[in-house]
DNA sequence: CGGGACGTAACGAGCGCTCGCTAGACTCCC
DNA sequence: GGGAGTCTAGCGAGCGCTCGTTACGTCCCG
């Protein structure tokens, strides 16, 4: 019932930067939109049916029920941005300042040409306990990389804030929201807003040498 | 039907920095609780009659309907937080960089004194849209205020930032997301996490003698 | 001609909300 | 001083409706 789809799998991609449109089965991409629009609580299966252009049955013929819906797009839109970000981690090499900024380009990218997936953060808490429990273990997981890559920095004198665990949370969060604000119609491209993210992060960790690109607003 | 709550009030404070514990009448504070854990669609007048010790009726005998509970919750407690932000600014005198620190401050003091109202904040999209409107109006003030803030700090030279607008955000996202991750129990008070947010916001923007504190995470 | 992919119809449960009613406290007037 | 009237705060019962879900029939394609 419901084969894996590759836009929500850890490695559904060659290159972490590249993002083509997203492809969702029919049935998951109404029930995005919907989640999205209602949340899980205010979203009725009628709706999704109706959304998709089928009849309520048809959808329990392909998913065994709502909450599963809801877990498919959620841990699949965390286990695909967590892969992404354990690539970006991995091609970034040894320098933890590297790591940094690839990170939170990765997270930035992804919050925007994921936005919709992102957005449902939130809806977490309509998760059934061991499926939040698993959800909860990537988020962790994530943003143990970035608070180790901001201590191994600080570590060696490239970071300089005098609170980089509280400094390494407020960029986590700070890139994590973009999926709340970022509009495709836009003036930025996700990939404008990541590298400003970028610079932005470096100054918030106190980098001794961050870059003062000559652009403005 | 239902009286003003002087903590939902604009002006329902003296000073922007104190906070009491929080005094909500007990039905509103049953619906604050409940809407935190399973959010607005997601919580049902029974559950919240029944946190309160009442029958469903005698919530309808206080309030007109579910929604005037989460209107009461959402609009006042933006209310509240944008009554304490703009006594900060005016409090803060002339200087930019003082009012934008004040805003930072005063910003993360509520969102961790007052994170399970300020947690609510997702709940947004369950108002009416009338409610919607207003709120997201309080909301577009209050960015407002932290960007105009910023402006004229890069203006005077103050803030070296090369996207200052989008440093704005980031700051303005990264101080609201405290409510989502501020524990009481934790190891610093708002005030500690305050302080601290105001230096790595002013690193974020670019100041250009920020404040070096001694301590450590 | 079998099974995958639906549709029709309906189930029990629970939803937000309201009805008619009442116990008790308070006010007012004679 | 005491009865009549009124107000607050709440109750038990139940309304009409929608929810997530399912049993079962049907159609179409290989």
């Amino acid at each position: 019932m419901a084969e894996p789809v590759t836009d929500l799998q850890p490695d559904g991609h060659t290159d972490w930067r590249a993002y083509a449109p997203i492809k969702l089965p029919p049935i998951l991409a109404a029930s995005l939109d919907a989640f999205d629009e209602h949340g899980y609580h205010g979203t009725t299966v009628r709706d999704i049916a109706r959304r998709v252009g089928v009849t309520v049955p048809a959808l329990y013929y392909h998913y065994q029920n709502k909450q599963a819906l809801l877990v498919e797009l959620l841990l699949g839109s965390m286990r695909a941005a967590l892969g992404r970000c354990r690539t970006a981690v991995a091609d970034a090499g040894d320098h933890p300042v590297d790591r940094f900024s690839a990170l939170v380009e990765c997270i930035v990218l992804y919050m925007a040409n994921r936005a919709p997936l992102a957005f449902l953060d939130t809806e977490m808490r309509s998760l059934e306990p061991e499926n939040r429990a698993q959800y909860i273990a990537m988020r962790d997981e994530l943003e143990a990389l970035v608070q180790t890559s901001v201590r191994e920095a600080v570590g060696m004198g490239e970071f300089t804030a005098p609170y980089p665990v509280d400094a390494a949370r407020a960029v986590l969060t700070m890139s994590q929201a973009v999926a709340n604000w970022y509009r495709r119609e836009g003036p930025l491209t996700p990939q404008q807003i990541a590298d400003r993210y970028v610079v932005i992060a470096l100054a918030c960790v106190g980098y001794r040498s961050a870059p003062q690109p000559p652009a403005a607003d």
